[in-house]
DNA sequence: GTCTATAATCGGATAGAC
DNA sequence: GTCTATCCGATTATAGAC
């Protein structure tokens, strides 16, 4: 932890997103100070500028790279049932979440904090991945598998369940992670009408 | 707002807690500064020290009475059967969210701000919240009205879908809240089985 | 109950040496 | 790339007058 001296971008770079957004994740963005990070990195305060030009650039930077990396992560199958895609879609969004809970949390809470370009650029990030659920779902509709009164709406009720699990999930609690994404495609699968 | 001297605690107190949740709501409890709250009520910094004895326990305050509000309003029929009962507790959570969604947007993200024992006091209000939902869906299932493979689980997982309006409802949208209750509640209705 | 003034600390960000 | 030192403004909370 303690060091002197010397260069270790590779390293550092890295390092600082890390623990700004462990740090951020658990006490908010406004009430953790650049001291704070550069402390648990292991560095004085002003070496994060190397990596940064202020804070307001790290946050916005570790949000946009979080929606980035959801995206990419997610790859469709749109010649499958929809029914068939729309358990693919519970199962990955359960799992990349709790994989990402940090980054997760940081999306929904700290979206306020962000300047209005950066969050313009972000909330449209997020626009694209649920137009990935609405698709599934209108092409259920469409294909006489679903029954849904509003699609849209459907969509960001599925996605606020799911991402509930990150409120309360705990590593070596009652039930597993395969179990947890079991029992919400049940859920889920109910209120399409399937 | 601008105003020079005087004693007028009676209406102060409520709009110290009023100023205090909207902000903390809007910029989080971190980034609020207690000479902003003074400001929006139309006094001096230091008069706020006359209604809390410091920031933490104004914070405390907003989200314990939030809680206490939440069950006394809640009003339950336990003869009624259970899938009536589900329906008039989606509404109620839905109109209560909305109606008080400064409030419920601080009691997600701001648990992380208070200290241990404040924290426990509101978990456990919160656990009383909870377990009315899932007697409902326990009773649900004992009477064959409901097919659920977990009563916990589904409690978590209804409760975030209902509470997930406040994130995107706008007064004046494309939907009005009764037909918004109306869909939430043919989803609540599908994920339990009914 | 509210004001003004202030104590004591901490905040983000920068400059210049190495 | 990192450190030390520092600028300067903002922060919470308190003291004492009215």
């Amino acid at each position: 932890m303690a060091r002197t001296s010397g260069s270790r971008a590779e390293i550092t770079g890295p390092l600082v997103r890390g623990e700004a957004r462990r740090l951020f994740a658990r006490q908010g963005y406004a009430a953790v100070s650049m001291r704070q990070i550069a402390a648990a990195v292991g560095v004085q305060a002003g070496a994060l500028y190397a990596y940064t030009p202020d804070k307001q650039a790290l946050l916005a930077d570790l949000l946009e790279s979080h929606m980035q990396e959801l995206l990419a992560a997610w790859t469709d199958a749109p010649e499958a049932p929809p029914l068939a895609r729309l358990e693919r879609f519970v199962r990955f969004h359960i799992d990349f979440s709790l994989d990402h809970a940090d980054a997760v949390f940081l999306s929904y809470m700290e979206l306020r904090n962000l300047t209005p370009e950066n969050f313009a650029r972000i909330a449209a990030l997020r626009g694209r991945y649920e137009a990935v659920l609405e698709q599934i779902l209108r092409a259920g509709v469409a294909e006489g598998q679903m029954r849904i009164e509003d699609a849209k709406l459907t969509t960001l009720a599925l996605i606020a369940m799911l991402t509930g699990v990150t409120n309360w999930y705990r590593e070596g609690g009652r039930l597993d992670r395969d179990r947890i994404a079991q029992i919400y495609w049940g859920l889920a699968r109910g209120a399409v009408g399937a």
